[in-house]
DNA sequence: CAACGCTGAGTAAGCGCTCTCTCACCTTTG
DNA sequence: CAAAGGTGAGAGAGCGCTTACTCAGCGTTG
């Protein structure tokens, strides 16, 4: 070990007096190069200044912002007064650190251009706000491989993440799960990881879409299938093969989850000669009725078409899609509910996969005569 | 002013010695509610602790960590292992109050619900992640009064702002500008404000769409306006009444700038007996195309439709929309740009108004014979 | 071979808050 | 009227990092 450097005695009578205080301004310097939240001066307005000012202690300023704790309130008209004129806003980071815990959260999706994710992304906003916390959203690509380092990189900035990551490889989740991470893990249910999740029930929701083409006739379906590794996907796959004992014969086919990936999966379904073609959600879905609508062929006289989850959208294609809705805000705040029992240390909260009722609309009807 | 209390020649006989040291307990006990980021043993894992373990100074741990400065090869292999062992993860906001910025930008946008916003925050994401930063996104619901408050939180934990705010009011708009901050507007042009904006030539796209109308015959049309106070109404409402010198008569009646808004607004607008609907949007236009089915009204034949934005639907409505196309995705990028300039204290990069493009697709035609 | 860079790594001073302690000053009680 | 109990506000110790400063240990030069 070295020996102290300022602080030894030796020392000070080689280097000039007040070394050490020279720091200061270097300091102060290197602040100015950055603009952010800087008053005319290019300084940053602090709570001292603003203590300084009000003539009160650093305490009370931090008091009365918080609004806890009893002040008196000509003191408090006083500081709030003091501090809307400096333009004082306090710096986050400062208190984050301080008290010990980030005030916001991660969301992670595999695809932000995704509308599906907005209304989870809204919901779980919404109530996370209401709460004093803010959201962080990353959009992770849907690659496995930053998927993994992009939470990691999250989770130090964020108290707790809400995670949609179908495809992110159980090793990484086990990573998550092993430090101990505030994680919520949506639509995935992964037997053995120990994260809690919210989903939605989408073997009830595909059997019952199964149901309604049955009864109406239906015996030979294509299923335009997602992605492989996903949840969602083999949930619904398991309901559609669990359909063969109501009389649904069914092949998969896999596509793209886009309306691009039901548009260039819809030939090759097609060659299977189907009545009713099972899409994996309404974006595909979409696509699909777009090809139909190209190469004449009529739906829903001469074809079904169903999607998944309605999304605005799907009300207004042409036909009106017959879908599963997924209730994705209910999703969003579940998964803030647990999370910040999470947060604060409470037991979580028992949560059962969300239901999805089936909306017939106009692209489902009966196969035509033979 | 009182006098001080523990530093106090005086008060030190009364207290007994060593009264401060006992606080450090209590300091951790406290910490010990939240379980953020916490280790299986209930504590955080600090940058000091792999230090130790490391044999090496904190300042090593953090140059490894960071990338920066040069290290021993063995050194910062150790390091990065036991690091890794531990489940170390640096915790944002120490990193943030020491380095004295934030690595966050924040977003704020009136509805997150709307397509048109995804690109834009996907691409402006994308931008910011690639220079470090996360983004902390909020949803203002449109409300001009919580915008700015919204706006003045997200402040605190961001290290500047990329607002879309259609209808905040300009006096909020001032004071972000008199506090100096760090904020760049999208698709809002305000003289005397100073804050720096992105945007699209709405007044040229527009114009440009009322030229295809009137090239095919059109002279008679109804606009379904926007927000009256939006900017990008105002432009393209301008560019309307502007095309009248083409021989285009227009009025404007206002809708929601939603689906269903167009939905709704439809009946009144065939009221003017137009020959063409100029929707605000394309969300607006997908209502009315939906409502003009429904009467049974041919679209292009008996009446022309066009949207503005060209999101992700416009390309499978039915017809296909004709619309302008907002380079969203490019929004983003510069948003980031300007922002990224600002906070570096660099000179703000000139960015002109991004071009639209026109596209012409099924939803107009010529209108039909008198 | 001495004087002089370099380099790599340690030391420790904050960053701007929060919150526990502590005490001065009042208001109740016995 | 003294003792006990409240209450409001100040003092100041950190929170976990980053980074300026410092110096020991070497490799170069003249």
């Amino acid at each position: 070990m070295s020996a102290a450097h300022s602080g030894e005695v030796g020392a000070e009578a080689i280097r000039p007096p007040g070394a050490t205080v020279r720091r200061a301004p270097s300091r102060s310097s290197r602040k100015r190069e950055s603009s952010e939240s800087l008053n005319q001066n290019g300084h940053r307005v602090t709570i001292d200044q603003v203590a300084r000012e009000a003539g009160v202690s650093t305490a009370t300023v931090s008091r009365v912002l918080a609004g806890i704790g009893s002040v008196n309130a000509t003191m408090a008209a006083e500081v709030k007064r003091v501090a809307a004129t400096l333009g004082y806003r306090p710096f986050g980071a400062a208190r984050d650190l301080a008290s010990g815990h980030h005030r916001s959260i991660g969301v992670v999706v595999p695809d932000l251009a995704n509308p599906y994710f907005y209304d989870i992304i809204q919901s779980a906003q919404t109530a996370a706000a209401k709460d004093g916390y803010r959201m962080l959203i990353a959009d992770s690509g849907g690659d496995p491989a930053t998927e993994l380092s992009m939470c990691e990189d999250l989770l130090s900035q964020a108290g707790g993440l809400i995670v949609q990551s179908s495809r992110m490889d159980v090793t990484a989740l086990k990573s998550l799960a092993a430090h101990n991470s505030p994680v919520v893990l949506i639509n995935r249910v992964e037997y053995g990881v120990d994260l809690p999740h919210v989903g939605v029930d989408n073997f009830s929701a595909m059997l019952e879409i199964c149901h309604h083409l049955t009864s109406l006739g239906h015996s030979k379906a294509v299923y335009l299938a997602g992605p492989a590794s996903s949840w969602q996907n083999q949930e619904r796959w398991r309901a559609i093969q669990q359909a063969r004992m109501m009389g649904l014969e069914a092949t998969a086919i896999t596509a793209e989850p886009t309306i691009q990936g039901g548009y260039a999966a819809t030939d090759a379904a097609l060659v299977e000669r189907p009545t009713a073609i099972i899409a994996f959600n309404d974006l595909v879905a979409s696509g699909v009725l777009a090809r139909l609508r190209e190469l004449g062929v009529d739906v829903p006289k001469k074809m079904s078409v169903t999607g998944f989850d309605d999304i605005v959208f799907a009300k207004f294609t042409q036909p009106a899609l017959t879908t599963a809705v997924t209730p994705r805000a209910v999703l969003g705040e579940q998964a803030w509910k647990i999370l910040k029992a999470r947060l604060n240390g409470h037991a979580l909260p028992e949560v059962p996969l969300v239901k999805a009722e089936v909306l017939i609309r106009d692209s489902s009807a009966a196969p035509p005569e033979r």
